[in-house]
DNA sequence: TTGTACGCGTTATCAA
DNA sequence: TTGATAACGCGTACAA
């Protein structure tokens, strides 16, 4: 009785109101002006018809933009495990919105044997693994990239923070405080793992590596278990991330230790540990100017603009959780 | 000296390759048999051409379908704050990508004023609010929707957990020890929400709230601090969430209330809780079930299939968080 | 202000 | 096995 159950396109309206194709277009677009009456007729129809709007893979098509920007996390699980993932996430997702843009979240399966997707850029923030199958994929057709604390790849926007420099103030900070022998608990091998482990070596170059886990407590906490139980030979643990740290004072406390007084116990990042009743000594990173920087680059390239490179900043953040080193 | 930059199409290597369009387009899907010369000689065209694979965007357009589901996830930064919502979001991009399917996650910043993106379906698996303004669009597109513990829309498929019979067992179990007065910790105004309020008042038609928040352990502290500071009259809180729990046992710790001699406290989800050295008393529910079964509803639709509504059992799991109720 | 005609890059249908 | 041609749904010069 009423033919096909085909979604209406946009010549459907058309028809329906009278007008040619692209007076229909214009009436939805607004890119030219069209009389009112006229544009009421379309709006109506299209209303009547239950046409949608205009179908955005077809637009898409046509203008050459999809847009969509892809966020490459790696293993979705441990990424959202982080805490400092969120902050950062959000700021990203604030500023690509405003924008416009939706924000493709793609996870390890992505990347397996997945279709290319439509994508107008990339953020690519994988922490823990090194490499991205899609990559060349991605950079052959054209789709800017901003890597955000990764691989130095030809063609691509950088934003790194000074991980590096951040983590030799803080183990100048020990050292000050008469720390020799300290022990550490990495992330997972990764570019900035590699320079928080460099900094902290230009202070302490025998730093002790405990093991390397993601930014979660599980993890971390079983990894200190395992250390501590052994009556540490170290007056100090740097983590490399805040909740690795909160997970090492809970443990070096179950085990009766005091924190700072038998042990000190850094972090990095500056997010907020609620459920430790110390303020830990850490390294803060603004969270949220790295979402902005990355976001904000990622828009001037996709807008066909250069975006230079971004590093930045970070701060020592003395706490509670750090303190003079015990005698031996 | 070369032309124009413009990225070569599928038409560019045809002529370049000396062969028909439409063969150099059957050398790369494979539908329809090729001789492995002339597909060899399309290939290699392709390579020495720099052409990046057939596009995706004017792949889509043509066969309707753009390979990638949405899954709307309110605010992100409180979806993954909870840790259920990882176990869930885990097992559903497994399931789509192993067919090959993209998943987007759409913040809160989607719903704006995003225009519509190209999905060949949708999860929708908000916590913590009650509408989504762009369901009508997609709805209206004929994109088919599975709806996860929340709104009861036609046309959609529903996966839903036994939220009202898990917590009335719960509070059955908490009756049973002898306990009267009890308060709630709710989520955010929701559907899951109001079953499990619903299951609880089951037993204790009385259950003061303490408070809404979400599956958040700073938010559930603070509601925590401020309730139990007074000394609570309650012999027990139920949570609607572990996170939540947790942090009132903390909370309740720190006031110098014994869990469960003074308080017994109760949760829901059954996701770890390392940093508590005592197991909660909960409402267990498999997230990967959840997830395994959303994914696969949505991967029938998607394939113009009937998907039935799913209800997914929980349990009661007695850990050492509930005891018998203190005497007045 | 409105209509005509073409192209975006691909896949599918049909003949050859 | 290959080639010509028509869609897919829309935006936009250009002409009217």
């Amino acid at each position: 009785m009423d033919g096909p159950s085909r979604t209406p396109t946009l010549a459907d309206v058309a028809s329906a109101a009278g007008v040619s194709l692209s007076t229909a277009s214009l009436a939805f677009s607004g890119n030219k002006p069209v009389s009112g009456a006229t544009r009421q007729r379309v709006l109506d129809a299209a209303t009547a018809l239950g046409y949608p709007g205009p179908n955005p893979i077809a637009r898409h098509l046509r203008q050459g933009r999809s847009g969509v920007v892809g966020i490459a996390l790696g293993q979705l699980s441990t990424a959202f495990r982080d805490p400092a993932a969120l902050p950062m996430l959000d700021a990203v997702s604030e500023v690509l919105g405003a924008a416009g843009l939706g924000l493709l979240l793609m996870g390890d399966s992505d990347v397996h044997e997945q279709p290319l997707l439509p994508l107008d850029g990339i953020v690519y923030n994988i922490c823990g693994r090194e490499s991205w199958p899609a990559y060349d994929d991605y950079a052959a057709r054209g789709v800017p990239i901003v890597v955000v604390e990764g691989p130095d790849w030809p063609g691509t926007t950088s934003v790194d923070v000074q991980s590096r420099t951040g983590t030799a103030v803080l183990a100048r900070h020990l050292a000050d405080l008469g720390h020799e022998r300290v022990a550490t608990v990495t992330l997972e091998p990764s570019h900035p793992q590699r320079e928080r482990l460099a900094g902290l070596r230009e202070v302490f170059p025998e730093a002790e590596v405990i093991g390397a886990c993601p930014s979660d407590t599980a993890a971390a906490q079983r990894l200190a278990a395992d250390y501590l139980a052994g009556g540490p030979d170290v007056t100090a643990v740097v983590c490399q991330s805040d909740v690795q740290a909160a997970a090492v004072v809970a443990e070096a406390r179950r085990l009766g230790l005091d924190v700072p007084g038998d042990l000190s116990v850094a972090g990095f990042d500056g997010v907020p540990t609620p459920w430790l009743d110390l303020d830990l000594t850490t390294v803060v990173q603004s969270l949220r100017d790295k979402g902005l920087a990355t976001a904000t680059a990622l828009l001037a390239l996709v807008a066909g603009e250069p975006a230079p490179d971004v590093v930045l900043p970070v701060e020592l953040r003395v706490g509670a959780s750090t303190g003079p080193a015990r005698s031996a």
